[in-house]
DNA sequence: TTTAATTGCTAAATCCATTTAGCGGTTAGA
DNA sequence: TCTAACCGCTAAATGGATTTAGCAATTAAA
């Protein structure tokens, strides 16, 4: 490691105060003079001192340091979370990551743990809901930027796609075509990915004038097997195949594939498929399945942006939607 | 925040040695009486005291924190980072990400970094050469390990997949059916991936008394633009359609993918495609893409276990060779 | 010549947990 | 009765950077 203020002093011969307040910007405040200013200048750099970024954490109470927690690190948040590190690094700023795997005691214990570990702030895929996230503001003293899933409330800082205009700009190239017998194979119900989709897709067959039947909603969760489950429960429920399937992530697009693959290989033959999220992979399936894609790297920006914005700059929350672009293959 | 050892010795009414011996598990060693232990243990808990570990790391020198640098958080790279983050997370430490983009420079001054703000140690996908990495660890006093991407020398930890064994497989599964005019696209010549995939390439080919012809090989990076630049060039350049590719990423795969979609539609009706790396969407092209899955969980798990090993157990390096799957569709 | 202001710098406190050396007091052994 | 061992606990040093209050020396003003 480096050298410390101490030994740095002894070689400029002053006092370590001398040495923090010249390397701190704060000789002229402190009337250093240009000599002895330059001097210890000159020794700093020809040691390369840095600082012991522990030991300023402990005096400042600031480690620089911004915990990110997200259900997984999938093309989506690995992406969200690859655009927010090189943000923050430009900035000095390191990430803390952690991963909740969609369970809420997890994402509980990791709050905790990370506020308690001194970073300076938190990003976070939350899946509380208002009353959660007004227990945890009054405990937690840090910033708290929610990325990708928001929760209601006009002094919360969020930045999400918008899911809602995403979801009803999809659909309604369906319903354009004619097609408004769509099926919505919906995430975890209480989250607002879910509710801002679901609404969007209501949305747009409402504009075509068709009330939305609740049985062709389901909402079982994000994962792969619930993809399945809920195409599944789709083709083996009503003997009428469906005009079209909505999947509102590309996991359980994932899922409706591979139910798709065991159980009814000529699916694509009578049912179109449309999905949330995006995916490169889908320009090679056959036949072109529309999707929305959504921006990663603006949402991850932006989120850093805002959480920069409060510690350093005395801003306020804000809150960002960020447009996601539709995809017709 | 909690409180600090000093408030809890107040109010436990003795000196915060007292306090810090009973909750280190050291009162028999220092004759803390069963009564006065009881007590402070009922104190801590009763007021959820956890130690403030940047005060803890400063004394201790020891930060519990593992930096982890690796070029994207891609699929692959997102898998191996949140299954290293949760075991780490079992032993109490954290993780510190931070990207490359495959830019040694970058690689460098985030070693550095990383270094300077006190992590106890690295695990790292390296794009160092043996005598840059020797470099580095003369100046750099932590552990590190390799994941990935090895390094030739006794005395490096690494974990990686299998490459060599991986590709021989794969590309014997096309030996035995006849077809050995195969092509080789490959990324960053002097990574170990790329060397082990090429060598594990022509030893297939060998066995089957087949001298690979250097021309079929190419190595210009793992960008998806690069497969796209090395499919072109075996189509254009050759007359003959090649009976076989194999793409040493899933991103290569997705270059070519594109390539054949916007100029060479029927590549798969006379050329099979094999790729390193495997992807779930693989099962639902047409025709299948026969691959090789890197075990990212088990790498990941074996990274964090000799990282742990040796800061804590007192190991030294290790290297592993992780298994990888052949998936024939 | 005395007082006031300025100059150039530093001692010491602070952040908080850990750890070493050791202080009084009691008991046991010779 | 005196020494040695033991008991139960604590003061103080430590890690390294930051910051406040202020000291001693010089210069300027009255």
């Amino acid at each position: 490691m480096s050298l410390s203020l101490e030994e740095l002093a002894l070689k400029a011969d002053v006092s370590k105060t001398t040495v923090s307040l010249v390397l701190n910007g704060k000789s002229s405040i402190y009337r250093i003079s240009k000599e002895t200013e330059n001097r210890i200048l000159k020794i700093a750099k020809e040691h390369n001192y840095k600082p012991n970024s522990i030991a300023r954490a402990l005096r400042l109470n600031k480690s620089l340091t911004i915990g990110l927690i997200i259900p997984y690190l999938n093309r989506h948040f690995g992406r969200v979370a690859e655009v927010i590190e090189q943000n923050a690094r430009e900035l000095g700023y390191q990430i803390i990551i952690a991963v909740t795997q969609d369970c809420l005691n997890t994402e509980h214990d990791l709050i905790e743990n990370l506020y308690e570990r001194n970073v300076d702030g938190l990003i976070l895929a939350t899946m509380m809901n208002r009353d959660q996230f007004n227990d945890l503001s009054s405990k937690i003293k840090i910033p708290i930027v929610l990325v990708d899933r928001r929760i209601d409330g006009d002094d919360i800082a969020w930045v999400v796609s918008d899911d809602e205009q995403g979801t009803y700009e999809l659909v309604s190239v369906m319903c354009q075509e004619g097609v408004t017998d769509i099926y919505f194979v919906g995430g975890i119900e209480k989250l607002s990915t879910s509710i801002d989709r679901l609404n969007g897709f209501k949305k747009a067959l409402l504009d075509k004038g068709v009330e939305c039947n609740q049985s062709k909603i389901q909402q079982i969760g994000y994962a792969v097997a619930d993809g399945y489950e809920m195409t599944k429960n789709i083709i083996e429920r009503f003997s009428k195949t469906p005009e079209a399937i909505f999947t509102s992530a590309i996991t359980l697009l994932e899922g409706l594939l591979q139910y798709a693959k065991e159980h009814k290989p000529d699916l694509f033959s009578h049912t179109r498929v449309i999905t949330y999220d995006d995916h490169p992979m889908l320009d090679y399936l056959q036949p072109p399945i529309f999707s929305v894609r959504q921006n990663a790297e603006e949402i991850a920006k932006k989120s850093f942006e805002i959480m920069h914005g409060i510690l350093e700059k005395n801003r306020s929350f804000a809150q960002e939607l960020i447009k996601p672009e539709l995809i017709l293959r």
